[in-house]
DNA sequence: GCCGGTCCCGTGAACGTTCACGGGAACGCT
DNA sequence: AGCGTTCCCGTGAACGTTCACGGGACCGGC
C-alpha cells in the first residue's frame, strides 16, 4: 500500500524530522551558513543524502532575491547564424548575471507555440525568431515581454530587433557591377513570400540599370544542400550567369560547393556574395564575401532591450533597434 | 516619498484590488480559464497591463506540476562540436518535455565555478564539460546530479559519458599506412597534459611499426587559427611529413587552410584526418575525413542518464555510457 | 552572583500563485 | 412556487523555502 500514484517530493521538513532538527537548521547546513555546529551539520547532510533530498528551486526562488531568466527561441541551433546570435545573447546575459534558456523549435511552427506555452511559467521574457503571427504569439505569452528578432513588430505589444541590409546589399551589387558583372542571379530564401533581402537586391540592381528577371532568382532551403540545389537550377536555366547574391551565407556556401562540382572557378567564372558574415565564411575556399551583420551585437542588443522591458526602464527607441549590415569583401567576389 | 529602495513587485493581489475582483478571478483571466465573464476578463487584463503585472514563475512553479530543468554547461558554444552536442541534448530533452538552460563558460575555469554556483538554485541537474577537479565540482553542486561529458568520473558522486575513439583512430592510422604514409604527424590539443587521443594515435602507429617522435606532435589551440599555426610549426620542423592526424575537426580544418597557403595539395601532398566528424567537415574543400562520433547521440545519452539520476530510476551501466568513434572517409585522406 | 557575550538552534511569518471547494444569482422547466 | 442547472465568482489552504526574531546554554570576567 501507500504506493500512491505520485511519489511525493522529499521536502526540507522530512530531512529535518529524520535528522531530529528544525527546518532552519537543515537550511543552514545546506547553504553553508555559519550558525551551526559541525557535527549536526554533518548529520543533516547525511540525512539529506539518505533521503535523496533535492531543494525546490521554485520555493527557493520565491523567497530569495530574483534572478531573471530569459528564454531564447531559435529555429535551429545547428544553423551557425543562430549559434552566433545565441552566443552573443549568452555573453550579454552573463555579464548581467542573467540566465538564458535556449529552446530549439526545429523550424516547426507548431513547436513555436508549444514552446511558448511551456515557457510561460518559466521565464521572465522571451526573445527569438518566430514565424507565427503576432496574434498567435500574443495568445501564448500572457503578460511577459517578447522581443522579436529579425522582424519589425506591427503592434506595440511586441518589441523587435531588425536588420537593415539595404546599404550593405547596395555595396555588394556596386562591387559586382564594378567588376563588370551584369548577369547577376540571386538565391533567395524559399519562404512563403519573397524576402526583404530580395527587394534590396532588386532595388540596388535597378540603380545600376540592371533589371533582374524572375527567372534569375532561385529559391533555396536554408541549408548547404539547399544552396547547392538552388545554384544548380539557376545554372540550368541561365548558364551565362556570372555572379550570384545569396539570401545568407549557408546558402552561399552551398553554392560555392556546387560551383566547384560544376567545374566553375570562384570568383573568376562565378562571383558569390552571401549575407550574414558568419565566421564560417572564412573556413571555406575561397573565403566567402558577405554582407555582414554583427551577430554578437544583435544578440546583445536583444538582451539589452529585454532587460529594459523587464525592469520597466525606458525601452530603446525604434531607431536603436536596428543592426546595419555592411559588405565584407573576401575572396569569393 | 515612498520611493523605497526596492520597487516592490506587482502581485496578483494588486491587480485584483485594482480590478475590483479576487485573486482567483485574475488568475482565471490570465490563464484563459473558462469560468469567467468576458467583460470582467477584459477589465482584469487591462488592469494587469496598466500596473505592469508579471506573474512570478517561482510561485507558479511551486504550485503547478513540476517541469524539470537541466543545466547544460559548455566551454564555447561557437565551437561547432559543442553546438552539435547541445543540439542533440536539446532535442532529447524536448522529447521528454524538459527544459535545458545553456551556459557558456568561455573556456574559463573560474567561470565554471561561478556558473555552478548560480546554477545550484535554478536547475535540477547539470550536464556538461568541465575542467575542474571533482572536489571543486562537488563543492559547488550541493545535492544535485551531475553528468560529466567527455571524461570518466573517478568518484561515484558523478556520472559521465566518455568517448572511446581507440578503434576509430586505429582505423584512421591503418588507412594512412595503407596509402603508403610513414611520416605521420599529429596536431594535439594544447591542454596541460597529453590527450588520450594522442595515446590512441601513438599506440596505433606503433602497431604498424611507426615510432612517432615527440617532435612530430604539435600543440594547437582549439580554434581554426590554432590548427593552422600548429601545422605551420610542424611543417617547419619536419617538411617531409606526409600526413597529419588532428585532435579534432576544428584544428584539422585550420590545418587544411594552412596547407593551402603553403601550396600543399590535400590529400596528394598532405593527408589530413580529424576527429569528431562534424557536419562542418563536409563544407570545406576537400571534404574532411574524420574519426567521427555521433554527437547527437552523445547529447541524447547524457540527457537520458540525467533523467534516470533525477527520477531515481536505475542509472545506465558504465558500459552503456560510452560513445564509440569510427572512421568516416571523405576526401582529405 | 550577576552580567555581557558567543554559539547554536527553533518558531512564526512571508514569498505569490493555483487548486478545491462552496455559494450566490439568474434562468428554464415542471 | 419550487427545483435543478449553469454561469460566475470568492475564500481558505497548500506548495517548500528562507528571513527576522527570540531564546536557551555555556563561558568568562568582575
Amino acid at each position: 500500500m501507500s504506493s500512491s500514484t505520485e511519489p511525493r517530493r522529499v521536502t526540507i521538513h522530512d530531512v529535518a524530522r529524520s535528522a531530529g532538527v528544525s527546518r532552519q537548521t537543515v537550511s543552514r547546513a545546506l547553504n553553508d551558513k555559519a550558525e551551526i555546529d559541525g557535527s549536526t551539520k554533518q548529520r543533516v547532510l547525511d540525512a539529506a543524502r539518505e533521503l535523496g533530498y533535492r531543494p525546490s528551486r521554485f520555493a527557493r526562488g520565491l523567497v530569495r532575491p530574483d534572478t531573471t531568466t530569459i528564454g531564447l527561441v531559435v529555429p535551429d541551433l545547428l544553423n551557425p547564424f543562430f549559434t552566433e546570435v545565441a552566443s552573443g545573447a549568452l555573453a550579454a546575459a552573463r555579464a548581467r548575471g542573467w540566465h538564458v534558456v535556449v529552446y530549439d523549435t526545429a523550424g516547426d511552427a507548431e513547436q513555436e507555440l508549444a514552446t511558448l506555452r511551456v515557457i510561460g511559467s518559466q521565464v521572465d521574457a522571451v526573445v527569438g525568431y518566430f514565424s507565427r503571427s503576432e496574434e498567435d504569439l500574443d495568445r501564448f505569452t500572457p503578460g511577459i515581454p517578447v522581443v522579436l528578432l529579425g522582424r519589425d513588430p506591427r503592434t506595440p505589444r511586441f518589441s523587435g530587433i531588425s536588420v537593415d541590409g539595404e546599404d550593405g546589399v547596395r555595396e555588394a551589387v556596386a562591387h559586382l557591377v564594378g567588376r563588370g558583372h551584369r548577369r547577376i542571379g540571386m538565391l533567395d530564401d524559399d519562404g512563403r513570400e519573397p524576402s526583404i533581402r530580395r527587394t534590396w537586391f532588386l532595388r540596388a540592381a535597378a540603380e545600376h540599370g540592371i533589371a533582374v528577371a524572375p527567372g534569375w532568382i532561385a529559391r533555396a532551403a536554408q541549408t548547404v544542400d539547399g544552396g547547392g540545389a538552388a545554384l544548380a537550377s539557376l545554372l540550368a536555366a541561365h548558364p551565362d550567369v556570372t555572379a550570384v547574391f545569396a539570401f545568407n551565407d549557408v546558402i552561399a556556401i552551398g553554392a560555392l560547393r556546387e560551383a566547384r562540382r560544376f567545374g566553375l572557378r570562384v570568383p573568376d567564372d562565378l562571383a558569390v556574395i552571401g549575407f550574414d558574415g558568419l565566421a564560417l565564411g572564412t573556413l571555406v575556399d575561397p573565403e566567402l564575401s558577405s554582407v555582414a551583420i554583427d551577430t554578437r551585437a544583435l544578440g546583445a542588443l536583444a538582451v539589452e532591450q529585454t532587460m529594459r522591458l523587464v525592469t520597466g526602464a525606458a525601452p530603446l527607441e525604434p531607431g536603436e533597434l536596428v543592426v546595419r549590415a555592411r559588405l565584407h569583401l573576401r575572396e569569393s567576389a
